[in-house]
DNA sequence: GTAAATTTGCAACAATGTTGCAAAATAAAA
DNA sequence: TTTTATTTTGCAACATTGTTGCAAATTTAC
């Protein structure tokens, strides 16, 4: 991990790659995501963060940070968006994502499962995939 | 397919087996869902049927279907949720809709492929799978 | 048919998401 | 460092989406 120092140094790193300005907000978003060992979703941040930021801020944050591939969003069966760090491939073109997601039934966590791989669809005739987005329900390590 | 008349009586079947009254709403609504080749979601039912029924009767049918195992859910990466009727193996206590879903990025069409089986995921160590969730997106056999 | 049970529609509200714009913060230039 | 240009933020105002209670209407059971 390292001191609070290096992180926020690290952070900033990652916010002038993207060409984005190291502002406050930004910073405590992407420091509340390195933080969680799982996927978070935007009633979190007010959570977690107090009511130290505005909601607009942090919508617009989380769109700035999906557009430039800091990010990315994990499907769910409600209308909740959850958001993930994507490693470093990702760029402001191409998401290269190519883990699976698990969701504990039991502590509600989503994590993304980066050693495992996403599986070969077999589509019907006609069918062109561009992308596969799986995630398994289950019980996690920690709730076993 | 079948007459108008058929298609409300096989209609009354699935809502009497179910132990729900037949009305108005709950057999539009499905007409909508036998009518449709696709998924559908909330804003579609306002749309497609007018303005014939409110929008709270929509939002608790729709909870009253999924109760009952008449309808599933299709996880999205959108606030939205999009639901499609359930293959008659489902009832209240479980569903069995081990099938994948595909987003057409062309249409924006979602829809079952009954066909295709959902994959076996190797999940690390420590890991319980209960549900499996695929949704493949790229371009339908239609906008080919 | 009547009575009992269920469903609906409305109002009122809560939660979530969006837009425009002026003030503040950050980055770039001098 | 100071000034200027650019970007970001916070707020207000609004739009959309989802929830709850309850009386009226509909459906089912008798
Ligand atoms: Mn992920
Ligand atoms: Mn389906
Ligand atoms: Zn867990
Ligand atoms: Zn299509």
């Amino acid at each position: 991990m390292g001191t609070k120092q290096q992180i926020t140094e690290r952070i900033a790193g990652i916010l002038r790659e993207s060409k984005l300005s190291v502002t406050e907000t930004r910073t405590k978003i992407l420091e509340l995501f390195m933080k969680s060992n799982g996927a978070l979703e935007h009633s979190d941040f007010e959570k977690l963060a107090g009511q130290s930021f505005d909601r607009v801020t942090v919508y617009r944050t989380l769109q700035t940070f999906l557009d430039k591939g800091i990010i990315h969003k994990i499907p769910t069966t409600d209308t909740s968006v959850r958001y993930a760090l994507c490693k470093s491939e990702c760029s402001e073109h191409h998401h290269h994502d190519h883990h699976i997601h698990f969701k504990c039934e039991e502590c509600g966590n989503t994590i993304c499962l980066d050693e495992t791989d996403v599986p070969q669809i077999q589509l019907p005739k006609g069918y062109a995939a561009h992308n596969v987005e799986v995630v398994v329900s289950g019980v996690c390590k920690s709730c076993k």
